[in-house]
DNA sequence: ATCCTGGACG
DNA sequence: CGTCCAGGAT
């Protein structure tokens, strides 16, 4: 019974498509950035990380010099954006890591190693889990991983995606097997804009939903709202 | 002035 | 399961 998930995938991802259209792939970025800012957005809304990324690049250009810096200072400069003092000596200790290990603060191997192997690289890092380190291959080097953050998770529940106690790690790891490769990008994204604007944690505006028709959440308010 | 949101780890 | 945090929503 929970083996319909898989022709459902296409539709809802062509629901939304169409609704919020195809996201392109834009070209991809080093991935010590995607994976720095990935961090910063750990609990974290996008205004506030993004703040505190931008100060951070500002002042740290080339992520070398955050080796040598005080964790002090490095927590000063992204304090905007919340969680300074564990996220500052994550990201420093990171970048001393790499730099140690290749010469460089730079994760570009990674894009010549297996997804899996990159995908395991990555998730070793103290301060990177799961969401992070998909992020980081998604969108750093277009790798179709595919990131579970909380609104996919929540969509994904309320869609019928999740099966029963299933968190997010496990349920990241099945249904990357479920979604065609070229589906993954455009699929993460209109469904992280879906549960921003409409498939709210609290309320969610089931009417103007574009996957009402599709969604059989049990929970949905009723339709005679008056 | 409180409430809410958002990943990873000890 | 508690902890870490700021800023926006209510």
């Amino acid at each position: 019974m929970p083996e319909k998930i898989r022709p459902s995938i296409g539709k809802i991802e062509g629901m939304l498509g169409r609704r919020y259209g195809h996201p392109p792939w834009t070209a991809s970025r080093p991935l010590m950035d995607v994976l720095v800012e990935t961090i910063l957005s750990q609990n974290t809304s996008d205004s506030n990380s993004h703040r505190a990324f931008l100060a951070l690049k500002k002042k740290y250009p080339g992520w070398e010099a955050l080796a040598g810096a005080q964790t002090g200072s490095i927590a000063r400069t992204i304090r905007s954006g919340g969680l300074e003092n564990i996220k500052s000596r994550r990201i420093k200790d990171l970048v001393s890591f790499i730099l140690g290990k290749r010469g460089k603060a730079g994760l570009e191997f990674l894009k010549k190693m297996p997804r899996e192997a990159a995908y395991r690289y990555l998730l070793a890092i103290k301060g990177v889990g799961p969401k992070t380190a998909a992020c980081t291959l998604l969108f750093g080097a277009g790798i179709p991983v595919y990131p579970v953050d909380t609104h996919i998770y929540r969509v994904s529940s309320r869609l019928g995606w999740v099966k029963r106690k299933e968190d997010r790690e496990s349920f990241q790891e099945r249904f990357r097997k479920l979604v065609p490769d070229k589906m993954v990008y455009p699929l993460h994204l209109n469904l992280i804009e879906h549960g921003r604007r409409i498939c709210h944690p609290r309320k969610p505006e089931c009417l103007d939903c574009c996957l009402n028709k599709a969604c059989n959440w049990k929970e949905k308010p009723h339709e005679s709202v008056h």
